[in-house]
DNA sequence: CGTAGGCTTGAATATGGTCAATGGTTGTGG
DNA sequence: CCACAACCATTGACCATATTCAAGCCTACG
């Protein structure tokens, strides 16, 4: 029923390291099922304790922080590949939610496993340290996109950002990618409006820059993009796949 | 000369995670040496590929992000107990540079023994993640101040952030702590112009509840000072000390 | 057919940015 | 010892960007 590690389309990915045979053989040891869930559903919940951590097989979904006020910061958008629940695993705490915004397939682990990881395997435990890294440093992307740099400026590198994201998993068909947020969650994830995140994805769209509607978003010609956006998101390096 | 892991002055704090013996009689092998800095050095270069990673042992600094257009994300600022470098250690370049705002001494570790913790000393290993994953952690809170939140409640919780990691490393004296860093450096790292920073500074300084100047910083209330900026950082949970 | 959720638009407002100038302190060279 | 430069903090005036409020529209769905 579920995808069996060494059938798993990511691997045929270029953005994936490959696993060594012996890598192979523990994950599909390690890997203990596959939960599906619809759109629209919490899969963790902030200051909850799970028992399980996730690999993101297939869907998309935000990482999120609600604050006292009620307002609400998406941290990211979680795509195939993206691992989640790293800090409930070794915290002990979920520091934030996780909610699916469309179809999502994920694999799931045992986090009481995470420590045998750790003892018995350790090429894959440098590679949970590396995805951690890996995380860290698109935050501080994030962090200095939305420290400086105009709304304009804001959803253009996000939209290239998301772009090439989903590019490098093999979901691009002529510069266009399914996107399926509401305008609310962008606006959340940049600190704007959805009022100014709305006229700003206007601009862009009669500018012919970027077109996202309907759940897809097109890009014509990124590099134009990117000079518009100002700083450009870099080149996504290859990481490890959990 | 150097200060040997086992007479550690952070190891008395409550906020680091105690050693086992074994951890310890390993960190006195793994320490390779100290580095000495004056303020205003950069300790290590964005794109560098260092062949050493630190723990910051006294002192602070700055962590940051250099842009296209010339602006300035500072990260978060880095106080006593804070590892550096598990970007380049790990994924082999830095993505930031850091650069020290005071007097600093580092501990110094040889980034080619960092597979060897892996590989022969898993404890320390799952603690290096733990590390990586509470700064993903502050990262999104940080990520969160700056989205959500006006001037006034963003100044407000990164002067408490600061006022409170201080005070786990044992640096405050009667609600008093020393603060080494530019009005510049808190304007680059909340994503606002240093007119308005200072504008903001001197609102709360009138107000009194919290006045930076020379170098030093008091807050008298905290819990006064937290209502006022809205969401307050949540208390810091003890955490590993590499 | 009516309601709910999400997208779109305009108008008024305010928060924070930019520009410009001043003062204090430190360090340096004449 | 003084003059000067460099750096940082401070302040005022003006302006622009982005927020808030308010309304209308469309589609999906019960």
């Amino acid at each position: 029923m579920t995808t069996p590690c060494d059938k798993c389309p990511l691997r045929r990915c270029e953005y994936f390291l490959p696993f060594t045979d012996e890598e192979l053989a523990f994950m599909l040891r390690f890997k203990s099922g596959e939960l599906t869930v619809d759109p629209g559903t919490t899969v963790l919940m902030e200051g909850s304790n799970s028992p399980q951590v996730f690999t993101v097989l297939s869907g998309m979904g935000t990482r999120y922080k609600t604050l006292e006020d009620g307002s609400r910061q998406v941290i990211n958008f979680l795509f195939p590949g993206d691992f989640i629940g790293l800090q409930a695993g070794i915290m002990g705490e979920m520091k934030h939610s996780v909610e699916s915004s469309a179809p999502m397939v994920l694999c799931v682990f045992n986090r009481s496993d995470l420590w045998d990881v750790f003892k018995a395997h350790p090429s894959r435990a440098y590679d949970l340290t590396w995805i951690a890294a890996v995380e860290e440093h698109f935050l501080g992307e994030s962090l200095a996109a939305m420290g400086q740099g105009t709304a304009s400026q804001r959803v253009a590198w996000a939209l290239l950002r998301i772009h090439q994201r989903l590019r490098v998993v093999g979901l691009e068909k002529a510069g266009v990618v399914p996107l399926p947020f509401r305008q609310q969650d962008l606006a959340d994830a940049l600190g704007l409006s959805l009022v100014h995140t709305n006229k700003t994805l206007m601009a862009l769209r009669r500018s012919g820059l970027a077109r996202w509607s309907d759940g897809s978003l097109a890009i014509a010609d990124r590099a134009k993009l990117a000079a518009y956006a100002g700083s450009a998101p870099e080149l996504l390096e290859k990481r490890p796949l959990m």
